[in-house]
DNA sequence: AGTCCCCTGGAG
DNA sequence: CTCCAGGGGACT
């Protein structure tokens, strides 16, 4: 479920409570996770707690990194989880302790010794763009599979692509070379402006049962999705049923009225 | 860029 | 039963 604002949001929550604690076990009951988290050495101190794209890094000063990713379902809590949640892994500091839950078991973690693993992701999209506009013109993709592919731009999913395509009002399946100057231009502007409000909102919840903010609450910005999830739905600009498609497998929702 | 795959559950 | 789901890696 997590994008990048989901993801931050997370971290943003754990970091207080993890950052300077004492680790003291790390254990899994998952087989798919048991080789990575056995590698982890406890005690240790975590030094940092932090983001890239959609992973959640820890270092210890064990000069260990354990690197998360939440992939469809996974989500970090502190303290219990919820009644009928998967819990795949734990984690138990001085402070008190963290789980990965993952109903889908899509979540991966991976352990790894000495400096900062690679993870071969492109720049983040909220420390400047201005090398966007070039990095569009060298491709045909379409310019929201380009949005959500990693290796272009870190940390950009499903749902925003779609919103980001939406509010700067270019049609998802143009191709990012085609892009018109004023287009790029709107697209520079709506990366960090829909990004950053769905972190101040604490993330994105759908109906459905994804993200959950710190005591339950749904996520103010799942009020504000202009077009995801919306297929039939009137436009808010223009009052036209927004449209779905799919690209690279993917649901894309889109006016086809204020997108062009 | 499309297809299949990983996995589980909900909706229709 | 089929289709769908916020991700992404390995194929073609």
């Amino acid at each position: 479920m997590p994008e990048l604002p989901e993801v931050e949001t997370m971290v943003w929550l754990l970091r207080p409570r993890v950052e300077g604690a004492l680790l003291e076990m790390a254990g899994t009951t998952d087989p798919a996770l048991s080789e990575a988290v056995q590698q982890v050495r406890t005690p240790a101190t975590v030094e940092l707690l932090s983001r890239r794209g959609k992973y959640v890094l820890m270092r210890t000063d064990a000069a260990q990194w354990t690197v998360i990713h939440p992939r469809m379902s996974g989500r970090l809590v502190w303290g219990q989880a919820g009644r009928g949640e998967r819990v795949r892994s734990l984690w138990r500091f001085s402070t008190g302790e963290m789980r990965l839950v993952d109903q889908r078991r899509l979540a991966t973690v991976e352990v790894a010794d000495g400096t900062e693993p690679e993870l071969s992701l492109g720049p983040e999209p909220l420390e400047g763009l201005d090398w966007l506009p070039n990095a569009l013109a060298r491709s045909r993709m379409p310019v929201k599979v380009w949005l959500m592919d990693q290796h272009k731009i870190a940390g950009i999913g499903n749902i925003y692509a779609s919103e980001i395509c939406f509010r700067a009002r270019v049609d998802p399946r143009r191709p990012a070379c085609k892009l018109e100057g004023d287009e790029v231009v709107r697209i520079v502007e709506e990366i960090p402006a829909v990004l950053e409000k769905a972190i101040g909102g604490q993330g994105t919840t759908l109906s459905d049962g994804g993200y959950r903010g710190p005591r339950g609450e749904l996520g103010r910005f799942a009020l504000q999705l202009a077009v995801y999830g919306r297929e039939g739905a009137p436009c808010a600009a223009c009052g036209m049923a927004v449209r779905r498609l799919v690209q690279s497998g993917r649901s894309t929702f889109y006016c086809p009225n204020c997108q062009h």
